[in-house]
DNA sequence: TATTAATACATCTAATACTTATGTATCTGA
DNA sequence: TCAGATACATAAGTATTAGATGTATTAATA
């Protein structure tokens, strides 16, 4: 990853639910390819980081499978449960504040979308 | 901390050195106060945290120290050695392009300071 | 048509950072 | 006088992630 690999930690979780929050349903490696299309490169996820954390994310209830095959290659399909989705809303509010907290203790001009 | 423990994970140094940024000299205690107080209680950092994310920075060569006695009671001050002031700027702008990526991604609209 | 790159899943080891617990000692205010 | 605040510090355990490795299919290209 671009930015230095500590910040990242501990925002997989939320950017896995918000992608899947505005997608409906999404593959690994899709998500992987998202990421790192709308950060310019910024952040690439490697799949040891990954596959883990989508599979604590299914174990906790937030999300759910379904496999499917395109020709012979497997593919698997998360979305979100209906606790996945209130816990997504969660944790991008909660990151909105934290990010706010932070701008203000260092004393950040960010730019307005 | 008040925020779920995995977002402050890899900010810690940055905090740090943006208070000595603009603190001359500040020590241990006087940081997790000076943290707490700034964000409300929502950011407190723990001894077992900050001590050893001192003396890291310190033996990277960007802090230096000196030891003063109040009364009988110890007080180690932490300074900005010149390689500090430069670390400090680009962990402080890095993070500033980690938010705005992040705001991105995630959708968030944050209030302008 | 052979080979490389991309797609797609996954696990494991090692490194790192942090939490929690523990320890020592001084000072202040009720 | 004694609890709470000030002030330092270490150690054990947990959790997260990077990086390496592995398997297999499909598409592109030389």
């Amino acid at each position: 990853m671009l930015f230095s690999s500590e910040l990242i930690k501990g925002t997989l979780k939320t950017i896995i639910l918000k992608l899947l929050t505005e997608n409906k349903r999404m593959y690994g490696y899709e998500i992987t390819q998202t990421v790192k299309d709308l950060t310019g490169n910024k952040i690439q996820l490697t799949e040891g980081a990954l596959y883990p954390t989508l599979h604590a994310l299914e174990a906790e209830g937030l999300l759910t499978t379904k496999t499917e095959y395109i020709g012979k290659r497997v593919r698997k399909y998360y979305s979100l449960s209906k606790e996945g989705k209130a816990r997504s809303k969660e944790k991008v509010s909660e990151f909105a504040d934290f990010i706010n907290t932070m701008k203000f203790l260092l004393d950040i001009k960010t730019k307005q979308a």
